[in-house]
DNA sequence: AGAGGCTCAGAC
DNA sequence: GCTCCGTCTGAGCCTCT
């Protein structure tokens, strides 16, 4: 089975070899596989579904009503306890299985029992390659438990089930007998282990051994572990896949393929090649983390260092086995990987040539200019020179070229087609070379697109850090030439005034800029292209012109400059796309091309009225070749100071739940809170936006984990104060994502946004700051190591006053020292922040807005969309013999059925917060709709649904900060009426606590 | 008229 | 086997004051 493996790694070069080659050899291999499978009968379900076993005798029928009170896993093992599994045969199982887990009862999330490694008795031990053979003898001494032997002997190798009575007993005495194997094995290892390696445990009775990748079965696996009785799992992973999972104490089974994942015995794992080859395998990756960190057990004395350079601690006490259960339910929960993960954000930036784009970007606006601005004046270049000459230099498919250069074996992107991608159908060429794009291959087009117009184009990989390398060895070199200013535009692209070099020497612009060209061209071995003008405008057309591998100057002179614009397309020029195109074409419906001496003809005021303003003027210069935008450095540093930071996630966004996407809202908030940290920098505005499934939109897109056709909608929250304070921003999200109203399951991309930017150096002078709210919250006085002013005591909210020494009571300016802030306990923080947010509320009119919005409840429960819902209502009492489900959608309030029952609570307890938190009034007519709503819920016999909501509500009130108010009283009151409804319902046969 | 929020388009 | 569709800026248009 691993002879493929083996054979590529030692005598092929995959990467010498084209796609054909690859494929018909992968094919030689699979059909020889092919043959040895069939020569072994085995009963391989790996689809399920359609295998159906027809004869259902000795299935147990499933119990598909939950009971109250009891646990997945205890439902779990009641089912098996109450069931005849034992005696069914393997595929009747599965089937069981498959009907049990797929069978809405069960959770998907299902807790994981922690166990100490201490606690583990280590009774067996990997295999090392190489070792010497194993030969243990087992008390059954049997030898056919390796992959190629036939299912009835195993079946003969079974403990005979009918000579036990229950299932603990079979169970206990197979135990037994396995445990009688691992000593053995124990043993053995330990007599002959020479290595000095100290393993920890890792096989105690029985091994799943999952054969591939992380997929959807990941899930059933999990409960088939469930099933089994596996308790704990460990779960050994290399990059992106599962290789290995080992459960403990599961009850013996003969070898058990679900799909592509085994269940083995521990005697398998001893006697099998295979086996050893996985763990193998899976002892050398197993330090390195795969993509979402979950590598679960370090291995002591190995001196293995990560690819990233980070050194992996091999301390073995280290293991947090919370940590470590938590992350393998949550890998299990996952049918793929999404932003439920909490590592998405880390692994997904890491992979994403966007963010990598954008955050070169920003680190060249921030250092590189800065290092430029102290490299130019020490330089003194003269800026008098008699004519301003722009170069625009970019590399030539900048990723395309550092990616076969740097691949193994490079390819050589003068004859190879190639691009490159993550790799698959549906991943987005981020760049292609010049002969893949003459098969019309693009960037931005999908892998699979391209190889229909390119079948032998070759995908290479991201090299992230090679393309930073090249960067800078670009930005070096141009900074060592006597420029007069040069500004940055990306990793792979920059503006450079090159008129001083331009008036030295024989000045003969052409020939100096191929002169830099090729000199850029040597120290970063790629190839560029420059284009020149006396404008930004004229250089960027230039180099157009000169792609690729090209130079070109259009000359300083008003005849020359109409005559090179006259053909240029419109689409070319700078900022000019396919929107602005569509507008143009309404000058000229029937024009296939147009080109900027098109553009000339059409007046200023047209260009004004179609464009806007300010488009429509620069539209205007720009047919005249005229340009005034400046890339002086020196001179504009505040254009290049950042004024807003943001953080979009528009792939892998797949939430079910409200708390999931605040989980995620507030992973959102710490990235944002350290990316301000990392400038410095500090705000007062934070804008959630969020990207909307199209009504129209298929649920999944045909990009896997896309985002596909979206809506879009975003809201901002003024924070009255700057600040980076990760808790602020996290609730001040959620606030807006509650706000916002939006169906989680909807959602397909998040993005937040910090504005109105400062610079952060009130943190250093308000260390003493102290945060009091008098009326509500009585702060002792944190301690500090420094004797803060007597007065910090008593003024501890800073206020724009304060600082002359008046501070004022309610002065929306007020600041918080946050620092301080931190270091209350999270109950006190809490009060803190709603009392913050009460008096912003207060203060600022602005915020009265977000009650503007007609999905809020406030407006909802106006008068006239009252009469709405009423009309709703009427209808139930037209089919009195509906159906129990029809009838309950026909149950509605504010709209909502109360079957969409998650939309609904969220609704009820928004009401509730603008009532009780934000001290609005509480309307009695609106209460009165809710009685009535209540009632009918529970005269439709849904007294569950009914208690659902009655304790929503009644956890939102006593967890309210507010615990005083009128509108707290009636929202007592009640759901104080609420429960006696309850005990007036002839069903008591439910407990209920409250 | 000016300020500010939301949205969109465009660039890499 | 899928795949990493971010981030900044400026303009236009709207509403509120």
């Amino acid at each position: 089975m691993d002879d493929r493996k083996d054979s590529t790694e030692t005598n092929t070069t995959w990467d010498s070899l084209d796609d054909d080659a690859v494929l018909s050899f992968i094919n030689k291999l699979d059909s020889h596989n092919q043959i040895k499978k069939n020569n072994v009968k085995k009963e391989v379900l790996t689809d399920i579904d359609t295998d159906v076993d027809t004869e259902n005798d000795d299935e147990p029928e499933l119990n598909d009503k939950p009971q109250e009170g009891q646990s997945n896993d205890d439902m779990l093992y009641a089912s098996i306890r109450s069931s005849q599994w034992s005696s069914m045969n393997d595929s009747k199982f599965i089937n069981y299985v498959n009907k049990l887990t797929q069978s809405k009862q069960f959770d998907t999330t299902i807790e994981v029992e922690n166990t100490s490694y201490n606690d583990v008795q280590l009774l067996s031990s990997p295999i090392l390659p190489g070792q010497r053979k194993i030969e243990i003898e087992t008390s059954d001494n049997n030898n056919d438990d390796d992959d190629n032997e036939n299912d009835e002997n195993d079946e003969n190798e079974e403990l005979p089930y009918d000579q036990y009575d229950n299932y603990e007993d079979y169970f206990a005495e197979k135990n037994r007998k396995q445990n009688l194997q691992g000593e053995e094995l124990s043993k053995f290892l330990k007599a002959n282990d020479d290595s000095g390696n100290d393993y920890p445990p890792i096989f105690k009775n029985c091994a799943i051994h999952v054969n591939g990748r992380t997929d959807p079965d990941i899930l059933q696996l999990r409960k088939l572990i469930l099933l089994y009785g596996g308790k704990y799992v460990h779960y050994l992973s290399s990059k992106r896949s599962v290789t290995h999972i080992v459960a403990e104490n599961l009850p013996p089974r003969k070898r058990i393929q679900f799909g592509n994942c085994k269940v083995v015995s521990p005697k398998w794992i001893m006697d099998s090649i295979e086996a050893k080859r996985l763990l193998d395998y899976s002892l050398y990756r197993i330090e390195k983390l795969n993509d979402y960190g979950q590598q679960i057990i370090k291995f002591p004395k190995r001196d293995i260092v990560e690819e990233n350079g980070e050194i992996v601690d091999d301390n073995i006490d280290d293991i947090d086995n919370d940590q470590l259960s938590q992350e393998l339910s949550q890998e299990l929960q996952n049918t793929g990987i999404d932003a439920t993960h909490p590592n998405f954000l880390k692994v997904f930036f890491s992979k994403s040539r966007l963010h990598h784009l954008s955050s070169w970007k920003s680190e060249l606006r921030s250092n590189f200019i800065n290092e430029a601005i102290l490299a130019l004046q020490s330089k003194k270049i003269p800026q008098n020179s008699p004519q301003r000459i722009i170069m625009h230099v970019d590399f030539d498919c900048f990723f395309a070229t550092v990616s076969a250069m740097k691949h193994n074996p490079p390819i050589d992107i003068n004859t190879v087609p190639c691009c490159v991608t993550h790799g698959g159908k549906s991943a987005d060429i981020a760049s292609c070379n010049y002969i893949a794009r003459q098969f019309g291959v693009s960037n931005g087009m999908w892998l699979s697109n391209a190889k229909e117009l390119c079948p032998n184009i070759v995908s290479l990989p991201y090299y992230f850090e090679e393309y930073e390398t090249i960067s800078k060895k670009f930005y070096q070199k141009l900074l060592s030439m006597d420029i007069n200013t040069i500004l940055p535009v990306s990793i792979d692209e920059a503006l450079v005034d090159i008129s001083y070099l331009c008036s030295q020497g024989d000045q003969n612009v052409e020939k100096i800029v191929k002169g830099i060209k090729e000199g850029l061209d040597s120290v970063t071995k790629c190839t560029l292209s420059c284009g020149a003008g006396r404008n930004v405008l004229l250089a960027k057309l230039a180099l157009r012109k000169a792609k690729p591998n090209g130079v070109y100057y259009i000359s300083d002179n008003n005849d020359q400059i109409d005559e090179f614009l006259k053909t240029v397309d419109v689409k070319q020029l700078p900022g000019f796309g396919k929107k602005l195109y569509q507008k143009l074409n309404t000058f000229y419906p029937n024009k296939e091309e147009i080109t900027v001496s098109d553009l000339k003809k059409i007046d200023k005021s047209s260009l004004i009225n179609t464009f806007g303003a300010k488009m429509g003027a620069k539209l205007y210069d720009y047919a005249r070749g005229i340009d005034d935008v400046s890339i002086d450095i020196l001179k504009d540093t505040d254009k290049y100071t950042r004024k807003s930071v943001n953080i979009d996630v528009n792939w892998g966004v797949r939430f079910s739940t409200d708390p999931d996407v605040e989980t995620f809202l507030s992973r959102l908030a710490n990235e944002l809170s350290e990316r301000l940290l990392n400038i410095k920098m500090i705000g007062t505005s934070i804008t959630l936006k969020l990207s909307i499934r199209h009504t129209d939109a298929p649920i999944e897109p045909t990009k896997y984990m896309g985002m596909g056709r979206c809506e879009f909608t975003s809201k901002t929250a003024k924070l009255g104060v700057a600040t980076r304070d990760s808790g602020v921003l996290g609730s001040e999200l959620k606030y807006l994502w509650r706000f916002m109203n939006v169906e989680p399951k909807e959602l397909r991309g998040v993005g937040v946004s910090m504005n109105k930017l400062t610079q952060d150096d009130y943190n250093i002078d308000n260390k003493q700051m102290k945060l009091n709210f008098t009326s509500n919250v009585n702060l002792k006085p944190p301690i500090t190591n420094k004797s803060p002013s007597p007065e910090s005591y008593h003024s501890p909210v800073k206020t724009s006053r304060s600082r002359t020494g008046s501070p004022v009571k309610d002065d929306p300016e007020e600041q918080i020292d946050w620092d301080v802030f931190n270091s209350l306990p999270p109950d006190l923080q809490l009060e803190i922040k709603n009392e913050l947010r009460r008096r912003k509320l207060q203060s600022s009119p602005k915020k009265r807005k977000l009650y503007a919005n007609d999905k809020d409840i406030a407006n909802l429960l106006s008068p006239k969309k009252k009469k709405l819902t009423m009309e709703l209502e009427k209808e139930q009492y037209l089919s009195p013999h509906k159906i129990k489900e029809q009838k309950q959608k026909n149950i509605v309030f504010q709209g909502i059925p109360v079957t969409d029952e998650s939309i609904l609570l969220k609704k009820l307890v928004a009401w509730m917060d603008y009532t009780l938190i934000d001290n609005n009034e509480l309307n009695e007519n609106d209460l009165e709709l809710f009685r009535d709503f209540m009632i009918q819920i529970l005269s439709s016999s849904d007294t569950l649904r009914f208690l659902r909501i009655y304790q929503t509500l009644k956890r939102r009130i006593l967890i309210s900060p507010i615990q005083e108010s009128k509108q707290f009283n009636k929202w007592n009151e009640e759901l104080e009426s609420l429960k006696q409804l309850i005990g007036e319902q002839p069903l008591s046969d439910f407990q209920f606590k409250f």
